[in-house]
DNA sequence: TTGTAGGCGTTATCAA
DNA sequence: TTGATAACGCCTACAA
């Protein structure tokens, strides 16, 4: 049946009970919306969305704009996320919408997403220290969320993000418990605040036990597995050569792996290695896969709770709010006491 | 600018004229298109896509649904997939809505976006041999073109595939040429078409050289990293391991790359890899990354071609059509004379 | 070349 | 509890 008109004519009712009963509203009798009801499932009837979106105004759909530059890179977290996300949106009744343009344009995309009134919000991803797509959607007045931070005002925005300071420095002080002393940490890009943060964490970490930071044995680069490798091998040439290491992603920690399996380290023993966690579905990293010592927090569920707190906030069902999560140890068998403890009996094995 | 009315009422002009003038109508006056797109521009006015849509009876929406079991891994080819077809979305004003569903409601989830009008046609990914998918949309009336071909009636249905079969063959030929007789195959899940007509091709190719094909040197299994792992260790402990393996893809690689450096055998010498490879951009196996001989063929070019050839057949542009993409051989420092034939001198180098 | 009027399929207001 | 009727904002015959 292809509408509301054709089903009330079978029917003998207005459209309007048939909408009203077909919407749960109260004032329909009970046995009326049953005879909907079934009669709707019977001719296969369901309302055109062009049309409901037209008469309410709601676009129910969230918009996720994804810019990419030629050759560029395209995050390999994305795909777990909006599995987390869209699951959520089919639950609820919502739309996804992607946008995939080019790298200078979304400003634009933002502009036109919201004159069209295609979408009800949108989902901002990787921020910037100072981003610019904050102001405009503010000035445009499009409800978004970003996940991760900025570092403008905090509190006037919506956003959901790991703790990614206090994990990197819950994995630094794992490491200096174990006895280590030289630590790497392979980041990435700085420009991206997560990063930054993870540095300032895995810093507190180490002031606090009276450690100095050595740039030597840090690194701030893109998060794919070449990336990881160069900078374990690079940490690795040093003539003061780190004990252990923190890795911002599972890609880049293949690298790793693969550098200090270069120089027979043995992950554990040789070379103690925690890595921060999203818990990809087809890259598992941690105990049960690689078996790692990880930090994790998913982001399935990141994706999740983005997309439901957005629409809270679309359907007034909340005010902007904001959801830190904490990333959890997990024990795998990359970390031990460094070597030269071991020698020299300082520290008692761990578990 | 809200609508246009206001529009035509600010410039004194009729909803038509200015509703042509915008959508490029040949009947109305350079003059006046002119003063109608800098008013347009002006006041900021962009026509409702919603209003459009109703009007018009086009969604101008093109939908992925991804099925999605709970712990499911989510395919991480997919990311550069939608890249690349997100891309001619923009390009060709279509909005693409992702569609993230439980395993078991992807049919309703078909049925449900017919019905609504919500899209004017769908991308099927991941087609098996015999895939329930293509009748169903056949008999609801929604055009699709399928990522990958099934073994129904090839020609009935539009599609857009690499040619696995003649990639396949050609890799493990070119083994073969070097010297190699027992070859590995590392291939993903054959209820997925395109895994056995890897296998096809590489058969093919082994019994041409007289070679029957070893049970023992083929696994078959999810695509990723432990898979690839597992696989490689099962060969190398055999009596009669492998000299030489075809890999189906980027993640498992990595894996095989880690059994055989395990076992202290270096790509190219030691053990030729040969890796079909989707040019993910965030895992470069190939000659510029990690250095490894690969098939290539892009995903992200894929997903183009998917997203204009089904976009063409959406506007009346072309029937049902079907394109075969190759997957070109580029060489890398991974392959190259078996060990045994080295010493025998029994082939000249490569190169 | 421009304008009038009706229709696209819903939802929402107001009256019965 | 139900039903007319008017939006929602655009497109498109048909008329001028």
């Amino acid at each position: 049946m292809a509408n509301l008109r054709q089903l009330s004519e079978k029917l003998g009712l207005s459209q309007t009970t048939i909408s009203r009963a077909l919407n749960g509203y109260p004032e329909v009798s009970e046995a009326t919306r049953q005879r909907v009801i079934e009669a709707a499932r019977q001719y296969d009837y369901e309302p055109n969305s062009s049309a409901r979106r037209l008469a309410t105004g709601k676009a129910r759909t969230i918009g996720h704009v994804i810019p990419v530059a030629k050759h560029d890179m395209i995050n390999p977290h994305f795909t777990d996320f909006i599995a987390g996300a869209g699951a959520v949106y089919s639950q609820r009744g919502y739309d996804m919408l992607i946008s995939v343009v080019d790298g200078d344009k979304e400003a634009e995309t933002y502009r036109a997403l919201s004159r069209n009134r295609r979408v009800d919000g949108v989902i901002v991803h990787g921020p910037m220290a100072h981003d610019e797509r904050l102001p405009l959607l503010a000035e445009i007045g499009l409800p978004f969320l970003v996940h991760g931070r900025t570092l403008q005002a905090e509190d006037s925005y919506s956003w959901v993000d790991v703790n990614n300071r206090r994990a990197f420095r819950e994995a630094a002080r794992h490491l200096i418990a174990l006895g280590h002393r030289r630590i790497g940490l392979v980041n990435g890009w700085e420009h991206m605040v997560f990063a930054q943060r993870r540095r300032e964490g895995y810093e507190e970490a180490l002031r606090e036990a009276g450690l100095e930071p050595d740039p030597a044995l840090m690194s701030s680069n893109e998060m794919i597995e070449p990336a990881g490798y160069e900078a374990m091998k690079r940490f690795l040439l040093l003539p003061d050569p780190p004990t252990a290491v923190i890795c911002s992603s599972a890609l880049p920690a293949l690298g790793v792996m693969g550098a200090a399996r270069e120089f027979d380290l043995m992950p554990g023993t040789g070379m103690s290695i925690i890595c921060y966690d999203d818990n990809l579905s087809f890259l598992d990293i941690g105990p049960g896969g690689m078996g790692l010592t990880v930090m994790r927090s998913g982001i399935r569920e990141a994706g999740r709770h983005c997309a439901m707190m957005l629409i809270d906030r679309i359907e007034g069902k909340a005010t902007p709010s904001q959801m830190l999560l904490e990333a959890e140890l997990v024990q795998g068998s990359s970390t031990g006491p460094p070597p030269a403890a071991l020698v020299a009996g300082k520290t008692s094995a761990h578990r």
